[in-house]
DNA sequence: ACCTTTTGGTTGACGCATCAACCAAGCTAC
DNA sequence: GTAGCTTGGTTGATGCGTCAACCAAAAGGT
C-alpha cells in the first residue's frame, strides 16, 4: 500500500480550498488596486518599500534580492523595468567590480510615499478589518508554522 | 483627523507580513513543482481538474470561467493555449450561436490523471502536514470569513 | 419590426515570472 | 600565477494575467 494516501480527506481538502480561494481573491484584488491607484505593480511597490525603508534608499542588488526572497533574474528584470520608468537607478559598486547598487530616485521616493497609505488602506479594508486581533495572531502563527515546515522540506 | 489611522499597528503588520510571506512561498513552490512534474501550469491543472470533475469533461465556456472565478478574457487566452497543446478542444454550441464548449481531449484526461496525485502529494507535504486538523479547520474558517468580508466590500 | 442592452467570446498590447544560458569579477588552492 | 569554483548580474525565450477594445448573437422593450 502507499505510504501516503492518494487523496486528501474531505476536511483537509476543504481547508485547502478555502485557503486557496481566499488567497487568490485577496491577492488579485489587492494587486489590481495598487496598479489602478498608483500606476505601480505590486512588485514595484515591494521593491521601493524595502529600498526606502532601509536607510538611504540605496541597496546592493543581491541584498535586495535576498531581502524579498527573489531570484536574481527576477530582480534584474524588475530593476530594469523600474529604471526605464524612472523609479530607481543603478550605480556601480566601487569595491566590487561586478556589483551594483539600486537607488530610489526622487520620483521613486515620491511614488512610494504617495502609494503607501492607499495600499495600507486597502490591506486594512480587505483583510485586517475582516478579523479580530486574536484571529490575526492565530493566522500569523499558523503562517509562520507553514513557512518553518516548508523550510525543512526539500525544494 | 483621519477616519482610519494611516498605518497598521505593529501586531496587524506582523500578521499581514507573516501571511504574505507564507502565501508567496507556498504558492510559488507549488506552482514550480506542478510545472516541473507535469509540464502543466497551475492554470492548466485547475482547468482540467474542474473540467474532468464535472461529468463528461465538457463544459460551457462561461460556466467554466464562473466556476473558477476568472474573467472571460483570461479563460479565453488560457483555453487558446491549452488547445494549442492538445489538452482541450473547443466545440460550438448548437443552441447558442455565439457559445462554445470546452472539452478535455484524451491527452487532457491523461495529463490530469497523471498530475493529480503528484500535486496532492505536494499540497500535503508542504501545507497539510504542517498543521493539525484543528488548525486546518481554523484556517479554513478564517479564510471563509475574509472572503465573505471581501464580498461585501466594493471592488 | 426596430432599437438597445446584455451576454458570450476573441484579440492585441503590455508587464511580469521562470528557466536556462551566459559573462565577468573575485576567491581558493596548489 | 593559474586552474577552477563561486558569486554577482544580464539576457532572451516563453508562458501567463490584465486591460481595453471589439464583434456577434440573443433578449427585451416599445
Amino acid at each position: 500500500m502507499d505510504a501516503t494516501p492518494r487523496w486528501l480527506t474531505p476536511e483537509q481538502k476543504a481547508a485547502w480550498d478555502s485557503f486557496i480561494r481566499m488567497q487568490e481573491k485577496l491577492i488579485g484584488r489587492l494587486s489590481r488596486r495598487v496598479q489602478a491607484d498608483s500606476r505601480m505593480s505590486p512588485a514595484d511597490y515591494l521593491v521601493l518599500a524595502k529600498l526606502t525603508e532601509s536607510g538611504d534608499g540605496r541597496m546592493r542588488f543581491m541584498d535586495l534580492a535576498k531581502l524579498v526572497e527573489w531570484e536574481k533574474s527576477r530582480m534584474s528584470h524588475q530593476v530594469g523595468r523600474m529604471v526605464k520608468r524612472g523609479l530607481v537607478a543603478k550605480e556601480d559598486c566601487p569595491d566590487d567590480g561586478r556589483g551594483a547598487f539600486v537607488v530610489a530616485t526622487p520620483a521613486g521616493h515620491e511614488a512610494i510615499a504617495e502609494a503607501a497609505p492607499v495600499h495600507v488602506d486597502h490591506v486594512r479594508r480587505l483583510f485586517v478589518d475582516a478579523l479580530t486581533q486574536d484571529e490575526l495572531d492565530t493566522l500569523a502563527r499558523l503562517s509562520d508554522r507553514v513557512v518553518a515546515h516548508m523550510e525543512k522540506q526539500p525544494d
